[in-house]
DNA sequence: CGGGGAGTTGATCCACATCAAGGTCTGTGG
DNA sequence: CCACAGACCTTGATGTGGATCAACTCCCCG
């Protein structure tokens, strides 16, 4: 699991819009620079796995990782993506603990390595940075929140409603007005917190309700509106 | 939704004990005391409701609160509970968005009210504290996850026996062994994620099993293994 | 003593998981 | 460039966990 040392640590621009580490002042960044260290991993490489210790926090360049937790018939419950500039890996080195997910590169990747030692030492050093991480922490925190009663108290018809409307958001579309973000059948079932055969069943019954074509394992949403009240969103 | 000032917002020793406010020096929570203000809620009352903006954060003296949200149909969820030296409500004043749960005292308890304005301030002055809150935040968010396989991928009966033993671990029992902490039937419901009539169902049939005794609300566990062994924990 | 909330039990129903069996796609190596 | 294996996708049949509805009891507490 070494990371490779290569031209990217020298890389000064990784941080350069991040919405995180804009509170660091050019020093900080430099110095930050100096102690980070890059990788690229290929679609379906493992960042870290659940139980492991992470020895810092990983700053996502390019492409897109899934965080999940495998229960104990083996089925994987995918609790949320990460996308370019998301950070991650954060809780297990703040609390010290075991990761409590696992994490994989659901496409190519291009990821920023930040040892747990430099990340605490910023955290402590610069308040704003802290309050950054703080809050990113506490947003999650609402999210979960959020997704604990909704697979508590709805349907899988309503999930997989908000969870379209919400990789959406999360991910965009191209020109073609296709979701930016591709998942194989169980992935979607896994993020839905359902059977494979269910998502398959009902993917089919909103494309024959004009909610939504599919070609493979691009999506498009067609009406927003009826997807929306579909979902009943609370 | 005022605070009665009284003779508590002068005490100086809420905080003494508290895990999070001992990374405050003397002065700071002197300064602290200033500025909170306490009040005591009767059982059934409301400190806070999910859409409203809190205006501070709550550090429990006394009793026990749960946080919920509500469904479509007015289901309770139950999120989790606080207990005496809990906070709660810092991630809605943190990220200043209106609460994302409600919370509602389900004893009287003894509340101690820290305006946002001295909360933002002493994370930002001090590290410590500040470390302390991001530790609580990324803990809950740890927990938050493991809550959302289990609903995802447990049964109620698995889901109902980790949820015994959760209690039993956070509350404790009283010299009997009974669980410190009286639940209704539907407020048990509400934090496994089920109906009413689901969860009489299965404490009796823990009841028959000799898993627990039960008498009106209270619970005693009598077979840890086996419950244990019954809530498949991952 | 009566009214209302909480608890209990039984009957019924359906959303969804699971099983089974094929079809389709994709990447690899010959 | 083709063949083939393995992964992924799809559809149908079936079983059931648990929600829901209904009716009744049990306590409190004024």
């Amino acid at each position: 699991m070494g990371l490779k040392d290569d031209d990217s640590l020298k890389c000064e621009t990784c941080f350069k819009d991040s919405e995180y580490f804009n509170a660091l002042s050019k020093d900080e960044l430099t110095e930050l620079c100096h102690h980070k260290s890059c990788r690229d991993y290929k679609k379906g490489e493992l960042v870290y796995q659940e139980g492991n210790r992470p020895r810092g926090i990983y700053y996502l360049k390019k492409g897109v990782v899934k965080h999940y937790k495998v229960g104990i018939d083996g089925k994987e419950q995918i609790l949320r993506f990460s996308k370019a500039g998301d950070i991650f890996g954060f809780t297990s080195v703040l609390n010290n603990e075991p990761a409590c997910t696992t994490t994989k590169a659901i496409e190519d990747i291009s990821l920023c390595f930040i040892p747990q030692k430099k990340f605490i030492e910023m955290v402590h050093k610069n308040s704003d940075f802290s309050m950054n991480i703080l809050q990113l922490s506490c947003k999650e925190l609402g999210e979960a929140n959020q997704y604990i009663i909704d697979i508590a108290q709805k349907n899988v018809r309503e999930r997989l409603a908000e969870i379209l409307l919400l990789l959406h958001k999360d991910f965009g579309t191209d020109k073609e007005g296709t979701l930016q973000i591709l998942l194989t059948r169980e992935e979607l079932a896994g993020f839905v917190g359902t059977a494979t055969e269910s998502v398959i069943r009902l993917l089919s019954e909103f494309k024959k309700d004009k909610l939504i074509e599919l070609n493979k394992r691009k999506i498009k949403i067609i009406n927003f509106d009826k997807l929306e009240r579909l979902s009943n969103v609370i």
